[in-house]
DNA sequence: ATATTTGTATTGTGTGATATAATACAAATA
DNA sequence: TATTTGTATTATATCACACAATACAAATAT
């Protein structure tokens, strides 16, 4: 699982590194029970400071992406977690707003989701 | 073309503004030409400052999608514009990785989707 | 038992974005 | 010529972000 970290984003640092977890979750690329970094090892390998990354692990747990084990660090959650759906929807709606506008067909917009939810798939 | 504001939302006023906006041309609800409100004139109406309105509208010009008038105020733009795709596939990325994790179909979040654009269609 | 590793709480610092208030100005219009 | 426009300006306050440095309780390995 390899971080790529951009900083000249405005996205701030633990949730570019939240979301690339949540999306490597989605693909496959971490399985449930799998162990991610311990909060130093990926600072340092990252660059940045554990702080930051400790950040990056509580705002998942809260969303139930991961547990924590004051030892072996985090893991990805084995148990189906339940997500605001309405939050998806929103997001969907103002992604879908931008694309439409700057003249996105509907079926270009639908083979580009389907390409992404088809990733780490399991056959 | 109502506009609601969240104060307690961790996003930023001008990016709820420029983010209703950008929704309501894609609904239709605001039509390319269309006076959108002078900067003060929405800024009183929704009880914010000025100047906050006008971020939100050099946000928006700067992306094409409103063409300012010194004197007229801002206007939707009439002429296509280019967006940037990878940004909405980056975007698009997050979303469906999120709604696979939390159990969300393809069948659902198609038809969500389709949903959404159809908003605004021309018959 | 002891040393080590874990997440993280703590404290302090610096930076930048956000939002406001209060003016003021050039340009365009009535 | 007065008015309205967007916006530049200046100042202020607040907050998020990220860092550094340290320290602690809990769990593990030795």
């Amino acid at each position: 699982m390899i971080i790529t970290l951009d900083f000249e984003s405005e996205v701030p640092i633990y949730l570019q590194l939240r979301h690339q977890i949540v999306i490597g979750i989605a693909e496959g690329k971490l399985e449930p029970g799998e162990s991610l970094p311990t909060t130093r090892q990926l600072a340092k390998n990252a660059g940045i400071n554990p702080m930051t990354v400790s950040k990056a692990y509580q705002v998942l747990k809260a969303e139930g992406y991961i547990s924590m084990d004051r030892r072996h660090g985090a893991k990805v959650s084995s148990t189906s977690l339940e997500g605001d759906v309405t939050a998806i929807e929103a997001s969907l709606k103002l992604i879908v707003a931008e694309a439409k506008v700057i003249g996105i067909s509907y079926e270009t917009l639908e083979s580009c989701m389907k390409k992404i939810y088809s990733l780490g798939e399991k056959i």
